[in-house]
DNA sequence: CGCGGTTATGTACGATCGTACGCATGAGAG
DNA sequence: CTCTCATGCGTACGATCGTACATAACCGCG
């Protein structure tokens, strides 16, 4: 029996993002998440009253991951011109193969979004995150045109069987910026 | 016991829509489709190969009802500045309160998407399905940009917190329409 | 060193799940 | 009307689930 396990907690949340990654918020179990972090079962309720608190917590760690690779992506922007580049390449990566893992999560937060208020204060806080870094360069309201865009061209990109020509995502961040 | 019964198979697919809208894919189970479509268990495993054969016919539904609705949305538009409009008011459907059952349903079908490229032919044949539409009446470069950003202002009208402004989408669609 | 209280864990319970399969049923042929 | 066989259904099985709770392990204080 081990006893001292500092970061347990922590372990467990990391291993539920793996596994909402993998097998999804439907396939996930209590006791497959405790298997996976090498934690007993009872750690799960002792831990996280129940796997709704525990999804809260996955999902709000996850968006604030994601929000300061965000900023990172931004962090050494420094003309407007330069922004415009930043957004395309951050919708490649975000369309591209090897973002596809975040994007499951992201969409499966979504979905719970969807239905429950709760999920959306994540969402929403997420968002106003990436406007407000938009807003570095841009007006509020182009800012939150481009927010839209890159949230769509990344969907549409990830989930459409015809593939994305970055020209044309290019283009449409050179329309909304007016340049 | 009812052994007449034709569109019993209908009766499931409706049910299984229904019930995704309120509990969610991770919600279904078998026995509940199978009481709400007041229909026997043995029902559920003799018209559909498991969950996943249901899931599927169900999404591919969905794809198609909302691919009909989109095109009778833009059915009776005429000249290109109406098509203008018709966009705006779509996305102000898309986000409102009456449109988020749709909108849960869509999300549930973009997570199974994400992972299983199997859904992702029913996500890609309805994104071509839209992008088509719109080709009526914008090249098609302007068209997928135009596509994205529906899906991006709707996603963001329904899960961030704060309301969308119909000014702020006017004057994106009309930026890069190029009028 | 002993001991009380907190922290953490193993286990057992009842419920629910998907699925398989033997059998009832009723329509259509004769 | 009777027989037959494909169609459709009830049921039971094994597995898995979330959760509660008694109890073991540890830590710090007296």
């Amino acid at each position: 029996m081990r006893r001292h396990d500092p970061g347990r907690r922590d372990r467990i949340v990391e291993v539920t993002l793996e596994l909402i990654a993998e097998v999804g918020v439907a396939g996930l179990s209590h006791r497959g998440i405790a298997r996976r972090a090498d934690v007993p079962l009872g750690s799960m309720t002792y831990h996280f009253d129940g796997m709704d608190d525990l999804l809260r917590t996955a999902f709000t760690r996850f968006a604030e991951r994601f929000s300061a690779s965000y900023a990172a992506h931004f962090a050494e922007v420094g003309a407007r011109e330069e922004a415009v580049s930043a957004i395309v390449a951050l919708i490649r990566e975000l369309s591209a193969d090897a973002g596809m893992r975040d994007n499951i999560v992201a969409y499966e937060l979504y979905t719970l979004a969807a239905r429950d208020p709760a999920y959306r204060e994540i969402t929403g806080r997420w968002m106003a995150v990436s406007r407000s870094e938009l807003e570095r360069w841009f007006a509020g309201d182009v800012a939150r045109q481009l927010d839209a865009l890159i949230e769509g061209f990344a969907l549409h990109g990830a989930l459409d069987v015809a593939p994305l020509e970055i020209g044309v995502v290019e283009s449409a961040v050179r329309r909304l910026v007016g340049a």
